[in-house]
DNA sequence: ACAATTAGTCAGAAAAACAAGACTACTCAG
DNA sequence: CTGAGTAGTCTTGTTTTTCTGACTAATTGT
């Protein structure tokens, strides 16, 4: 596990990897998600896979957990300031596959 | 195999992930590049995964594969119009990466 | 009391990605 | 003729990622 890495895109390209990640992302461009909210609307996801995801964008500063309610649990995941200035590079992924 | 992808940054995402797509996307900016020249480069590289990720930036329109010269075998990769479209987005990412 | 929803965790299986080594096929230098 | 370089492919095996189903634990609805 070394990590002496010449491409620091790589490491960014690697957080937003992964099935669900990227998905999860845009979703709460549109505002806050919660778990099972995301179970439900993106096809093909499983618990599992969902819950590391939210745990590793939460890792990596991309969201905020918050817990809005413990006694009916509601749990909101948001995006950080971080997480915000990744949208412009998204929206130049996206208009890019549009074109080409 | 259906894909019906709500997000089309999703699959330009996808392209340019994989263990050495970045790094020979990178070299492919500073100049054409070749197979071998990539094997002996990229730390940790194996003819396999090489190959395929060639393949694949070929297929996905980033790279273009050209014969040089066929008699003492000669091949070149260079990066297409659509893969200079990507440069951009990736001199963002490293900006992001580093203030971060 | 019983079912459903919330948000997960855990163990094991299945699938996908990656790696190692043998092999093809052709050219060039000695 | 032999060894080295070019650019791969093919098969097999390992490692990583993803998926499935069972389970926890609390609350709300019927």
């Amino acid at each position: 596990m070394e990590n002496e890495n010449g491409c620091p895109a790589q490491a960014l390209l690697k957080t937003l990897s992964g099935k669900f990640k990227p998905e999860i992302f845009r979703k709460a461009l549109q505002g806050p998600v919660r778990f099972s909210e995301l179970l439900r609307d993106i096809d093909g996801a499983n618990k599992q896979s969902v819950a590391v995801a939210l745990k590793e964008l939460e890792e990596q500063g991309i969201l905020h957990k918050e817990i809005i309610t413990p006694k009916p649990l509601h749990i909101e995941y948001t995006l950080t300031p971080k997480g915000q200035s990744l949208v412009t590079i998204f929206q130049q992924l996206e208009a890019l596959s549009l074109h080409l």
